[in-house]
Formats: structure tokens, sequence, C-alpha cells
DNA sequence: CTCCTTGCAAAGGATTTGCACTAAC
DNA sequence: GTTAGTGCAAATCCTTTGCAAGGAG
């Protein structure tokens, strides 16, 4: 795939190194719908004997958010980021915290909604919340930053 | 207004005591749509002389929050709180974390929205994002959390 | 070679918690 | 009187930052 390229392309354009560092941490998030944590990111590079700290994870993801590579998402705990940047939305357990996609088209026009007199919009995100399939079926309570894998629960990316 | 006889009547519903810091925190909140944080709250009960620890500010915000007597919002910076319970959507500033109220319609055609199979919506937002009528005309960097009266730009609610 | 990146540890902001005390009910 | 709420300080969680050493262009 050329997407490498594309993205190294990016990464020179915006003078940022293409670092072993950037490259693990790119690659972990990668095609994932899960939208992983800082943390998650960290350990799993971290169980796969890469050498990276929780620092350079955080910095990382934070300038691929600046460059448009990736994109961040608030919630109740830690921020998420998710690698997939074109407009879509999300859905967001409220007992486990896990965020999906959802595959509802994105609505445009929202985007010329009229908000008042010198409002500027530049996006907007629409976030369902509720109870995903995997709490639903466990019923029990769990912490606020997802555990593992999410799978995706039946949506995804067109 | 009757209001603060039917807040009462949820209190004590919900066995929580009207102390005099849960009365003087609602007050506080009561109408406003600038979207305080626990601090901005905080800050002012303090000017104004009155005696509240911070813990207790944010202890009384989830508090109401569980009850469902106020609304808590994530974004940027630290989390706000709105008074208005009502489902509604927001605008978050980009520059300055500042949140206000969209007047658009809510669009309850949301709420059933295919998701997947085994997820259940219990809500959604709308959250737009770019630069407030305070920012542009400033055009200069801010704090996260909001500084001040942040007005409403002409927004509010219906 | 130069400047960006990294790792580590420390700092920082936001929020929660333990505990003895106080105040609603 | 009970039991929940409060203030304070300490603790915790999440994230950023300073600085010296390392690595990409």
């Amino acid at each position: 795939m050329e997407r490498a390229r594309v993205i190294m392309q990016m990464l020179i354009m915006s003078r940022l190194r293409w670092t072993r560092q950037r490259k693990l941490i790119l690659d972990a998030l990668k095609g994932r719908t899960d939208h992983p944590t800082a943390e998650q990111i960290y350990h799993e590079l971290r169980e796969r004997g890469e050498t990276v700290s929780l620092a350079t994870v955080y910095r990382t993801l934070r300038a691929l958010v600046r460059e448009g590579l990736l994109r961040e998402l608030h919630g109740d705990g830690p921020d998420r980021f998710d690698p997939f940047v074109e407009p879509h939305y999300h859905f967001r357990c409220i007992r486990c915290g896990r965020v999906y996609d959802v595959a509802t088209p994105y609505r445009g026009e929202l985007d010329r909604v009229e908000v008042g007199p010198g409002f500027v919009i530049t996006s907007h995100q629409i976030t369902w919340e509720g109870i995903c399939p995997e709490c639903s079926r466990e019923g029990k309570e769990r912490r606020k930053h997802g555990e593992g894998s999410a799978g995706d629960g039946g949506t995804g990316r067109g």
C-alpha cells in the first residue's frame, strides 16, 4: 500500500522526522476502529518489546493530530485517538467508555447551520451515547478507560 | 418561581440533602448559558465571600449530574456544566474553549439511528467546533479554560 | 553538523478520596 | 441521634515539560 508513502510525504512537508517511534505509533493505530488511548498504545508497544516512552507516545499522538493524520476524541476518561480522519461519527458507551464508529452518513449540511453572528464553524461532531453490546451482554460495571480490544460490534467504516 | 420547589423535591426523592452549599452552587449555575467549569463556580462563590471548598463544588456538581439536574460537557479543557438539561446542542470554540448553546432544533430522529446490533442509544449530542465571535474579534491566543463571562454571542435557548 | 526527538523524571492541571467534624433530617 | 455532607490535605489520574543525550536529514 502506498499509504505509508503518503504519510511520509506529509511528515516531510510538515518537517516532522520519520523516526522509529513515530512509525511504530502510527502503525499501532493504523486501521484500528477501537480508538485507543495513549496508555493503550504505549502498553501494546511495550508488550511487543518495543522501546518507547509514554511521553513520546503522547507527544507523537498530539503531533500527528496537529498534522491532521489523527483525530483526537474527548470523553469521560482519557483522550482517545482515531486514525480514520475522514468525517464520521461515534458512539460512546457510558458504561465502559469504549468508542465505536457509527456508519451513518455524514451530514455535511450541519456545517452550514446558523450558530449565530460571528461564529465560524470548522467542523461538527455527533456522538451517540448508550450501552455497547459488550456491556449489555455482561451487564456489569467496568473501568472508564477501555480494556483490551473493543471489536466493532457490527459498525465500522463504509 | 416554583423551580426551587421542584428541585428540592427531586433532592428529597433522591435523598440528597438540601444544604447551603448545594443551594449556592445550583443558584450559581441557574439560568447561565456559559457552561462554567467547577473552578469557575468555585471562584465566583469565593469572590462573593461564600465558604465552599473546591472538593465540595466537584462533589456537588457530579451529584447533580447524577440526579439529572445538570449536564456535564467534555471537551478540551476541564469539564463544564450546563444547567439546561433539555436536549440541545453546543458550539465549542477551538481557540478559547468557551461553549455556547446552539439554537438549532433538536433532531429526535437521531436517537433512532442504527448503530449496530446490540447497541442501545440513550442520547446523542452534536457539537460544532470553530471560532467564536469573541475570538475572531480579538484574533489572539487564549487559555483553554474560559475566562470570565462568555456572553452568548446571539445564540441562546429558545 | 544541525536541529528535531527521545527518555526520564519532575511538574502540572483536573479531579477524587480519606478522615474527622458538622449539619440535615 | 443517624447519616449524609463538608473542608482540608493528600492522593490519583492524565498529560505536559525541562533537560541532557541520541538520531534524522
